[in-house]
RNA sequence: GGCGCCAUCGUCUAGCGGUUAGGACACCGGGUUCUCAUCCCGGCAACCGGGGUUCGAUUCCCCGUGGCGUCACCA
């Protein structure tokens, strides 16, 4: 068979975590079979349609890596790929069903649809459209809605993630297949457009499962052949069981982009949420993802988004990154005065705060201080009432005569990092003090945090002049206060 | 409420009749004799409840409970 998947969403918005994984699952499907992957634009609701949100979808998709093969955007044999550019197909179709009886002008206007609808609830009845049928419906003229005239039925059928699924015939109405405006609804527009795009996997959220049978008696009414069916599950947000939505501030997944989340990771990250290879491994590459993915492994339940564990994930790749892929990446993330800063300076940087960057957007707190002094104020605080354990027991005095004779003691050093960890050491015995003492008075003196990467290999590459500037400087600040 | 789906550590999950119920995130210890981080080691922590079926149920069946979805001229 030939496979074909698309990812079909309204531009009502931007895509979020839970938007984007079943992009992803059919991404996966259509390449692990060599087929296609197609981009439809459900744009059917006027009302609700938002500026620039399709522009905002194709970007999404595409700096996921998730390139679609057919769209509004690049076209394809299949198109146009925007519902509202396909209003003379669903008439042609409407009216073939209008032809073999299965459709009919609907009579009723929303208003009296809802008295129906109010009157079943206070009979504690279910309601159905069909309950109301006209016995002689006016021909359609286009200006009211037009409906389905449906075949109640029980239907047994397969869905790839959900396994073997039953309804009884209560489940089938009337439903609207072209509204009052001319635009079908998505229940009519969606099964018209998979067909004549030959989709053949229609991979989509649980929200639908309940109107299967309907889109089942449909197939049936206009003689086409049902597509494969998977319906993956919901992803709950962090808080509570409600489904991962933007009121719940389920984040647009290009802001994750913007933070410093690697595509690979968030595609390794999202897939890993409801779908594994029945094996214990947790870090899968794109190309593995490929290889092992099955939508019949997909979890039946949802799956609740836990932020930690992509962060961790993020951190994971971002530490396996070859140094010069790392650095490409990090372009856009340097703080605002590495701006000057040379190409090999910010690599030999990046080298040495790469195993504790979770997300690139660290990047300016983690390395600022390489490219700017450090603030006098944390400096002098951090070394006249230090928090570090062991700084805590020496004097004002004590610490001031330490950072002199680093100082000292750097002033004809090479600045190696061998020849700086020769030195400091050498000092440490000289000063009969511990590293945790003196390293942390120069790590502060250098870096303005108690915290930095690995000493030696940070005053190597800030260099000798700024690295002796800052101890001085740390040393006048420290005598002012005594 | 009707209909449908689902149910293993706090979270993501492995498991497809017999396991000390495994892994990962998070958390808590310890180690890597410079901090933080990384890395390594260890710890904490789960089969929703009740009935069956079976020599034996986390696993199969039924009921209950709970969660979710849906019942639009939204998708």
């Amino acid at each position: 068979m030939k496979v074909r998947t698309r990812f079909a969403p309204s531009p009502t918005g931007y895509l979020h975590v839970g938007g984007i994984r079943t992009a992803l699952f059919a991404w996966l499907v259509a390449r692990q079979n060599s087929g296609q992957f197609v981009l439809r634009l459900e744009d059917t609701d006027k009302k609700r349609e938002v500026a620039g949100a399709e522009a905002h979808i194709e970007e999404s998709l595409k700096s996921l890596g998730l390139a679609y093969d057919e769209g509004p955007d690049i076209g394809g044999q299949f198109g146009p790929y925007r519902q509202s550019e396909r209003l003379n197909r669903y008439k042609k179709w409407a009216e073939k069903l209008i032809e073999t009886g299965r459709a009919y002008a609907d009579p009723y206007s929303p208003g009296q649809v809802q008295t129906f609808r109010e009157q079943a609830q206070k009979d504690k009845k279910p309601y159905l459209y069909r309950d109301h049928r006209p016995s002689s419906p006016a021909k359609w003229d286009g200006k009211t809605a037009l409906r389905f005239k449906s075949e109640p039925q029980a239907y047994n059928w397969h869905d790839e993630v959900m396994g073997d699924l039953s309804t009884g015939p209560e489940v089938i109405d009337d439903f609207i297949l072209i509204k009052s405006d001319g635009y079908p609804t998505y229940n009519f527009g969606h099964v018209i457009d998979d067909a004549e795009m030959e989709i053949s996997h229609v991979i989509r959220g649980q929200e639908f499962i309940a109107s299967m049978p309907n889109y089942l008696n449909l197939y049936e009414a206009l003689g086409i052949e049902t597509p494969v069916l998977a319906t993956v599950p919901h992803i709950l947000a962090p808080e509570g069981n409600k489904k991962l939505s933007k009121r719940d501030g389920a984040k647009d997944v290009l802001e994750y982009v913007r933070e410093g989340y690697l595509p690979d990771a968030l595609v390794n990250f999202i897939a890993s949420m409801g779908w594994n290879d029945g094996t214990e491994q947790e870090i899968f590459s794109r190309d593995e993802l490929v290889d092992k993915f099955k939508l019949d492994h997909v979890q039946r339940s949802g799956a609740r988004f836990d932020e930690r564990r992509l962060e961790w994930m993020n951190g994971h790749y971002i530490r396996s990154l070859p140094l010069d892929d790392l650095s490409k990446k990090a372009t856009s993330f340097w703080p605002a005065a590495a701006k000057g800063a040379s190409q090999e300076y910010k690599t030999e940087v990046l080298k040495l705060v790469q195993e504790r960057l979770k997300l690139l957007a660290e990047l300016p707190q983690l390395t600022g201080f390489f490219f700017e002094e450090p603030f006098a104020g944390s400096v002098k605080d951090l070394l006249a009432n230090p928090v570090d354990k062991q700084l805590k027991k020496l004097s004002g005095p004590d610490i001031l005569k330490m950072l002199e004779a680093a100082h000292n003691k750097l002033a004809d050093s090479d600045f190696s990092q061998n020849d700086i960890a020769g030195r400091l050491n050498d000092l440490l015995a000289e000063l009969n003090t511990k590293p945790g003492i003196l390293f942390a008075a120069v790590r502060i003196a250098i870096s303005g945090s108690p915290a930095s990467p690995q000493l030696f290999g940070t005053l190597s590459v800030l260099g000798k002049d700024k690295s002796l500037m800052r101890l001085q400087r740390a040393i006048s600040l420290l005598s002012q206060n005594a």
